[in-house]
DNA sequence: CAAAAATATTGATTGATTAAATATTTTTTG
DNA sequence: CAAAAAATATTTAATCAATCAATATTTTTG
């Protein structure tokens, strides 16, 4: 077992900044999202268990809506898949999600982009442009091309 | 009320290549589609039970599924939403999403476009770029205008 | 038209998320 | 620092979209 030791100020400060408590369910869902990013509130909720044996799911919800919405975190939800959260916000980058085995990586918003600026948009005051990339991971490409020998 | 007639011939035939049964809530769904894109299974099944009245949702569901795996329609799910369907497949369109009212607008692929190409792929190999603007639609900027005259 | 295959209907079930009520913790205030 | 007030956590129940499973009906095939 790893253990990684996180500043948790700045974090700190920014709940005070907008009049969030400091409470240990809440940094510790923090913490978790710093570590792992893209985790969905199972999974956020059965690592903070470990820290804080009487938490529940019930916490995790309350406290990713809280901090998603005054954009502390950001969510993402994929089709098909619960809502996933992340500490990296305010950059409105990317994702690459695997069709096959979920995987999702970051990627970085086109700078010199349309990011912004659809073809057409029909009279909308456009703030955010959620781009998800489709398709196959590296390990999952490998797996394919086995199942293909195989099947031959 | 509006009488449409569309032309089912098309679709008719397309069912027959992907070895679908012509049947008389499938091809009620695809003609609420095509009269009513972007459409969740809750409308189209209050639609289609106007003329087949002891269709049922699991119907529309299963067809909805059906269709969509063939990509005879397209399913898109904006976050917080029900999935939402449209005819309009193939060309990788994009969707403007208000925020406000939840009205949704197509809008094109830009041509020339990034769009399969993210900054860095990581090594995926992608096959589709889904991408959602997310803003405010026209009604709703004058509505907040409004809103924000009588709070001063 | 009859048999086989596909689909529709009905009713039950899942899974993620939210809601409501009470208990506990955190912050504020004196 | 010790109430009192405010915010949050816990517990339990509820919602909602979507799926599953069993049986009935429709569509296709020969
Ligand atoms: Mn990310
Ligand atoms: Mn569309
Ligand atoms: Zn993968
Ligand atoms: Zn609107």
């Amino acid at each position: 077992m790893v253990q990684i030791m996180l500043n948790l100020k700045p974090y700190k400060n920014l709940l005070k900044q907008h009049e969030l408590s400091l409470t240990a369910v809440r940094l510790a869902v923090l913490e978790t999202l710093e570590i792992h990013p893209h985790s969905d509130a199972d999974k956020i909720f059965n690592i903070v268990k470990n820290k804080i044996a009487t938490t529940s799911k019930q916490a995790i919800y309350k406290n990713l809506n809280a901090l998603a919405e005054r954009g502390i975190i950001r969510e993402i939800k994929p089709k098909g898949r619960s809502s996933l959260y992340e500490t990296r916000t305010g950059d409105n980058h990317h994702h690459l999600v695997c069709r096959q085995c979920g995987a999702v990586r970051d990627t970085d918003c086109f700078d010199h982009a349309p990011c912004l600026e659809p073809m057409c948009n029909h009279g909308f005051k456009v703030d955010e442009a959620e781009v998800i990339f489709w398709g196959l991971c590296p390990p999952c490409q490998k797996n394919l091309i086995k199942t293909e020998r195989k099947e031959k």
